[in-house]
DNA sequence: CGCATGTTTCCATAATGTTTCGAAAGAGGG
DNA sequence: CCCTCTTTCGAAACATTATGGAAACATGCG
């Protein structure tokens, strides 16, 4: 069996094989290529409505020549969202700032909802997959659980301190990453309308504006003194604004 | 051509017609008996991984008998969660009690949660349908769009009255229900994932309890003085506890 | 009773999409 | 020049959605 699992593993791009018919500069490995190009097409009509030939061929390959990248068609999308989600590390590096809780969760919950808009992956997607074949993912879940898990420190937090009210930390943690989704799952909508079509007719709004949005309404919820917003938005935002901007360079 | 759009139209159940290979009583219209099934499966298997035969057996049908009922896959979709989705309604006849803006629009969040989370069907699905298939999905828009408009509604005379805070009401409506769904997303995730499983573990929450929360945290978000809270929590929930239940008999 | 009509079901098959298999086309080393 | 390794391709197996037409029943009418 040539189809392993991982073509490449160490020794990218040592020698030549077939060549391919339709010829074409790549810029990287072909498996980047085949996942920008697959990014592109999954976020504008969706995992299920892409076909592995439209991916192909936007990689300059032929169909069946994916397989020998990717065993499955999920693993493509797998690999969309492993690239896109990068702000594990973002949010390790604030957390553990010495800053009070209320500003860590406004920055946190301000850079991932950023992250979540210009995203090219639809959550949604993925944690369907990623339920249905937990095995597959098992790294998807793994980042959701750590992720989850930070949240809900600083929210403890913020409550020990006094700074947020009482409540169910989980319940919590939990319902601020979920609607996160679900609001990015709104701005892609927002994004993927044709002007003509106008099923939805709303303002165009800014990532950077949701984001900001979504992070002050968030904390208002738990702050004890809501007085106190002005502040922790202050704080926050001077810690480094350009810290909003993702590592990785989508269209 | 025998098959217009809709059979049985006024005359339901009058005559004959081939008998079924798969004998058996069935409870109400065919057609119910088909959307009773396919929210089973697409509630655990999501849509596009339940395949048209696994309906039709669960209904006691072969496949292409289905076909006779709704003329493509999506329309199934889209009768699971016109049946699920009864709150328009509860709404209008909410909006319009002589309560303040607050009281009004914790009974409407609350009310919605609740229904997203003990609906059979996931949004996400069927926005995202509905958002690939626009003219098929009108109905699904319209509901979404009239919905919308309530809740902006509502948070703008809450504004007036200055009983909320100065906001983007357009911004806050879209996020009051998109986190919504958000959060049916994760509380259906919740309910599908097996106890051996467990990729995801955390305590199980009933749905009353997360809809509640919801409209606590919204409400805590957007008043002037979050004090108020108690007194609205307490209004809302005299006005009728029992609105909560569906009419709807799932499962 | 036999036959036309209407309704509901099934079977067969086209059309499209995913995945597997093995062969083909190059590079590089003995 | 031949052998091996890597990458690509074409053909075919399989699965799924959707269509068209025939089959199986009830009913009413001659």
């Amino acid at each position: 069996m040539s189809n392993g699992s991982h073509p490449d593993e160490r020794t990218s791009r040592r020698a030549g094989g077939r060549p391919r018919e339709d010829q074409r500069p790549l810029a990287g490995t072909p498996q980047e290529e085949i996942v920008r190009a697959a990014t592109r097409l999954f976020s504008s009509k969706g995992f299920a409505n892409t076909t592995m030939s439209e991916i192909a061929s936007n990689a300059g390959l032929k169909q069946s020549s994916l397989y020998y990248y990717f065993n499955r068609k999920e693993q493509i999308l797998l690999a969309t969202f492993t690239v896109a989600r990068a702000p594990l590390d973002f949010i390790k590096r604030t957390g553990e700032l010495p800053e009070s809780a209320g500003v860590r969760l406004y920055r946190l919950l301000r850079f991932d909802t950023y992250q979540l808009c210009v995203a090219a992956s639809h959550v949604n997607e993925v944690e369907q997959m990623a339920a249905l074949q937990p095995d597959q993912f098992e790294s998807f879940w793994e980042d959701r659980q750590e992720l989850h898990d930070w949240v809900e420190r600083l929210v403890q937090q913020g409550i020990d301190a006094g700074e947020f009210i009482a409540t169910d930390v989980t319940l919590t943690a939990l319902f601020l990453l979920s609607s996160n989704e679900g609001i990015q799952n709104w701005y892609r909508h927002q994004e993927a309308h044709r002007p003509g079509q106008a099923t939805f007719s709303f303002p165009e709004y800014e990532a950077e504006a949701v984001a900001s949005h979504y992070a002050e309404t968030s904390l208002r919820s738990l702050l004890v003194r809501p007085s106190s917003l002005a502040r922790i938005r202050r704080v926050a935002l001077l810690l480094g604004v350009d810290d909003l901007k993702p590592d990785f360079q989508s269209k």
